[in-house]
DNA sequence: TTAAACTTTCAATTATTTCTGAAAGTTTAT
DNA sequence: ATAAACTTTCAGAAATAATTGAAAGTTTAA
């Protein structure tokens, strides 16, 4: 296969998993894109690799940056800006581990907290169910939650070592 | 907080995080309500419960089974069917992951180690490029793939007794 | 200043996903 | 057989999300 059709392929492929994950698409191409691409592009750049109007392609170019998947990068003598991406791939999973931990981990683990204190007698089957389960979640949850403070603060290799090792 | 509020506010906020992991709302929401039922509940139930058609209940509930997140009851001397849902959290856990792994890791990871195959002159930098985080990414896809594996060979305690240890 | 170069915004459009509900299909009891 | 009880399907409708592109906003150089 032949380098063009392969960054098409790989471009699309990420975009999908981006879909599946519940992360807009063309961002995910957007972040392919710059994966993959040994310089720095412009927003010129994206729409025209990737077909995209300038509003889309700047509003996911911000929404990266939020993220903190790419920066930008000024060319001296240039006035436009150019984007590159992390490229270490432990480095991008931590960014999207914090920030999923960020929007959507702690945010349920708040509301589970809460839901523990419902008022009501404990011999009601339908009082007891409720309880256990919100019991449960937030306990399981409060696990993942600290399992991935503690990923934040490993190394890769140590991290890998250790999981992997548990296999054998 | 009254059982009443706290069930709404519990499958709100199950479906919420579903749609941001990618899982149809409704969905979530079916789970949410039978997670938390002390018994089982038939269609009618959870249409009534849930303020939803008929279709998209029995839709949603038919794809709740195909994950094995939920199971057909037989009520004696009744025709209808009614549900459960699986309520060992790790176990809801480790159903997610495999399937999770079986929908999105795996075929990722085929064709990712497909493109490592690309033709091109490696001091090409635009081959380079390419071709390094492909390699990159397929490393890491692949022990992300290993270690759900473990996992879902694992025993809870274990896991997390092991996980949550590492961050001492 | 000011005008060119560039970035951001946002109302309107388009695309995608989800939902409805009635009809068709299936099963069971008699 | 057949009719009642129940489940599934699916074309069209509704809801949601993403995208466009032109106008407004901002920055820079001279």
């Amino acid at each position: 296969m032949n380098l063009t059709e392969a960054k098409k392929q790989f471009i699309q492929t990420w975009g999908t998993l981006g879909s599946e994950w519940g992360i807009n698409r063309t961002m995910a191409q957007v972040h392919a894109l710059l994966l993959i691409s040994p310089n720095a592009l412009c927003t010129e750049d994206i729409m025209e690799q990737l077909n995209v109007s300038r509003g889309n392609a700047n509003m996911n170019l911000r929404e990266l940056m939020n993220w903190t998947l790419i920066n930008k990068e000024l060319v001296p003598g240039d006035r436009k800006e150019y984007f590159v991406a992390e490229k270490d791939i432990w480095e991008i999973a931590r960014i999207i581990a914090r920030e999923r931990k960020r929007r959507e981990i702690e945010p349920v683990l708040k509301v589970l907290n809460g839901l523990k204190e419902v008022e009501g007698d404990q011999s009601d089957k339908e009082v007891k169910a409720f309880t256990e389960t919100v019991n449960n979640l937030s306990n399981f949850v409060g696990k993942m939650d600290k399992s991935v403070d503690m990923m934040l603060k490993a190394d890769e290799n140590w991290f890998f070592g250790t999981i992997l090792k548990m296999i054998k």
